[in-house]
DNA sequence: GTCCTACCCATAGATAGTCTATATATCTGT
DNA sequence: ACAGATATATAGACTATCTATGGGTAGGAC
């Protein structure tokens, strides 16, 4: 984490897989489409991005295959397995446990 | 980042932080603290704490002081600062942005 | 009086996930 | 020809976390 992340850390599998669920997108589509969800909030780096599709790819999560994009060039278009949608069952689960467990410290009024 | 974190990496500031707004507490007292509003989702290790304190002590969001606790041993006690509670309301919208974009992405219907 | 448990502080080293920076290449519009 | 958007990928730096370890005190049980 160099400086002030521009997400959470431990997140971005987690939102990578969930813009898989809706087609097979390439790396750059990947990331506009975070970004573009996010109301321009969440911004990953190339240098995070691809790192992570390596990760996924190597724990079988995501498939990949080149294809021509619709402008006409090369990319690699991942696409979300079985095991990777189980995945990311069980990251929304763990993310969404964390997150009201913060919530309730946050909003708590006494020690 | 030593295998699965207890917590997001970012949000422990904060947390320290949120908990020192209702009273003075040493480190130990701090860690439970968490641990009980959290409903024991939430673990801070003595390793990751003890550092985020000097981190917060060095920028000036919290002081110290040693004294007595409830059970006669030396402790040491701290106190948010001023600087310390506008860094609190500083980490606090940011961190309700950053969860709000992720939900966005989360929550998205289609890519 | 000795042992055990809870209390309390602190540092060193490993790990991992992020960022910055860089390199390469193609397509489109001007 | 050139600029700008599209597209993949890696090396290196940075930093917050975890694991592991060390030291020390108070109080109660036995």
């Amino acid at each position: 984490m160099a400086k002030k992340p521009d997400l959470f850390p431990g997140t971005l599998d987690m939102l990578i897989l969930k813009t898989l669920t809706h087609a097979p997108l390439h790396g750059y589509g990947i990331a506009l489409s975070i970004k573009r969800l996010s109301d321009e909030v969440l911004t990953v780096e190339e240098g995070s991005l691809y790192p992570a599709l390596q990760r996924l790819l190597l724990q079988g999560w995501v498939k990949a295959e080149w294809k021509m994009t619709e402008t006409n060039r090369r990319a690699r278009f991942y696409t979300l397995t079985a095991s990777g949608r189980k995945q990311l069952g069980i990251e929304l689960t763990e993310y969404e446990q964390m997150i009201a467990a913060i919530g309730r410290v946050l909003g708590s009024a006494e020690a």
